[in-house]
RNA sequence: GGCCCCAUCGUCUAAUGGUUAGGACACCGGGUUUUCAUCCCGGCAACCGGGGUUCGAAUCCCCGUGGGGUCACCA
């Protein structure tokens, strides 16, 4: 690929709660730009809104990013040559450049109060017309003492400009109106301090979802005002909730990031899941590695349009990932997995279980339920037997000598999987048994399950003494 | 209501004027000496509608329709 410029890229969280895949995802772009670029990531909290503040939410939303790989360069906690990166520690900054806008008579004290602006917005939906707060706009406006938000005094006009991910977008001067920069009690919105940070950052890209596309002709408008040239724009389509129509939201259901982690989901299956939820290399490849992302991601292959949020193909794309992993590192994963009976087990016994069914595991805390009998005698359970329909033709007395046959043969058995292999098929001969029948007879007897790796190879890792006192086990139950 | 964005199988998507509209997930069959799974093979299934432009349109234009966003002292 050719070297591109070195990216500046931020995600700039708000500290109202927990993360879920849809901000991740916007997260995840800009860092693959900066990546990419070889440029920096950086980490700002835009915490300006002190009534919705969460406490706790910007560290639950660092461990978010960390857990799934997305470091950054510079930020909140690890600083950086453009601090602070928390939005309520630069006040004096934003008041710097507000003193200065209102200087230039491109920034006014607001005289309303929110119940006359109520009454303005009435008006306006009653005459079905969007309410334009420079309709409003005061002729002699009070010198702003800081008491009153501070607006920005537009210079509407009609705006083409490219977006990175959209394309050439095209607004007239109605969407542009005088904006609040400072809010009465002293904080400045977003709409302000983001195109101040952005600018001293360095930022080279702005990358965010839809909802602010609306907002982009009033940012030109300011960016215009204070003579900045507008970083690249690029505008991410919303990951869609389980209806398909709405923006995933944690009120629907969306799960917090951390919740993957706890469930056993691999952060490089979550990455290639959301990136491709919304972009593709136009390839018919679906599995990325990480790296491969960062080499191959583009803003103008992004999709348009929202794309819905499928559990059952990350599920897919999970078990994908776990099946690429060699034993030993899918082994280190899985360690807080195992189920309670696991505890005195080997490291070499775990090892054994693990790669029997890592073919079979979508996520780690299917664990327990996949391998559970490995470590533990379950009781005997008749109903696997009696619902089993090559089994529950057969008598008792039928099933109680073909396990018992089956008994010998094991007993002469080294418990090697050739061996076992060997005498098992020799034991179909014997008895004149289908395998649908013997088989399945000494897979439940032997684990008890309703599902378990192939028998040879379950019943080698069980081992002899394991094999035969649950052979004897459920003789006695027969 | 104004402005803006979007529109291909159920879902994620490919296609950059010429393809039997391709792949993946899910689903349904079949195979891999039992089960669950993996893997392999097969099947089902889509260009929102109408007009243009063109020899030719999923692709370009227009008009509809549908969905979404925004019009906060939230981000």
């Amino acid at each position: 690929m050719a070297a591109m410029k070195p990216a500046r890229t931020r995600f700039a969280p708000s500290p109202t709660g927990f993360m879920h895949v849809g901000g991740v995802r916007t997260a995840l772009f800009a860092w693959l730009i900066a990546r990419q670029t070889g440029g920096q990531f950086i980490l700002r909290l835009e915490d300006t809104d002190k009534v919705r503040e969460v406490e706790g939410s910007a560290e639950h939303i660092m461990r978010s990013l960390r857990w799934l790989g997305l470091d950054w360069d510079e930020g909140i906690d690890v600083g950086g040559p453009y601090g602070p990166y928390k939005q309520s520690e630069r006040l004096t900054t934003y008041k710097e450049w507000a003193d200065k806008l209102v200087a230039e008579g491109r920034a006014y004290a607001d005289p309303y109060t929110p119940e006359e602006l109520d009454t303005f917005r009435e008006e306006a939906k009653a005459a079905k017309k969007p309410f334009l707060f420079r309709d409003h706009r005061p002729e002699h406006p009070p010198a702003w003492d800081g008491s009153q938000p501070l607006r920005f005094k537009s210079e509407p006009k009609a705006y083409d400009w490219h977006d990175a991910v959209l394309g050439d977008l095209h607004t007239g001067p109605e969407a542009v109106d005088d904006f609040i920069l400072v809010k009465s009690d002293g904080y400045p919105t977003y709409n302000f301090c983001h195109i101040i940070d952005d600018l001293l950052m360095e930022c080279t890209h702005v990358i965010r979802s839809q909802e602010f596309i609306a907002s982009v002709p009033k940012y030109l408008n300011l960016y215009e005002a204070l003579g900045i040239t507008p970083p690249v724009l690029a505008t991410v389509p919303f990951v869609m909730g389980p209806d398909g129509k709405k923006k995933l939201s944690k009120r629907d259901g969306a799960k917090d990031i951390l919740d993957y982690a706890r469930e056993g989901f691999m952060p490089e299956a979550l990455v290639n899941f959301m990136a491709s939820l919304g972009w593709n290399d136009g390839t018919e490849q679906e599995i990325f590695t990480v790296a491969e992302l960062v080499q191959k991601f583009r803003l103008d292959r992004v999709q348009r349009g929202g794309a819905k949020f499928d559990e059952q193909r990350l599920l897919w794309m999970n078990g994908a990932h776990i099946r690429s992993l060699a034993p030993e590192e899918l082994y280190k994963r899985v360690k807080d997995f195992w189920p309670p009976g696991a505890g005195e087990a080997s490291d070499e016994y775990k090892l054994n279980v693990l790669t029997l069914v890592q073919e079979r595991l979508k996520y780690f805390a299917e664990l327990p339920a996949l391998t559970t009998f490995f470590f533990t005698d379950l009781p005997v359970n008749s109903e696997l037997w009696q619902g089993n329909k090559q089994l529950k033709k057969l008598e008792s007395a039928e099933l109680k000598s073909l396990l018992e046959q089956a008994k010998a043969a094991l007993q002469a058995s080294d418990f090697s999987v050739p061996d076992l292999t060997e005498r098992l098929n020799n034991l179909l001969e014997q008895t004149g048994q289908k395998p649908g029948v013997l088989f399945s007879l000494v897979r439940i007897a032997t684990t008890q399950a309703p599902a378990s790796p192939s028998l040879a190879d379950t019943l080698a890792v069980l081992g002899k003494e394991t094999s035969l006192r649950r052979l004897d086990a459920m003789l006695a139950a027969l």
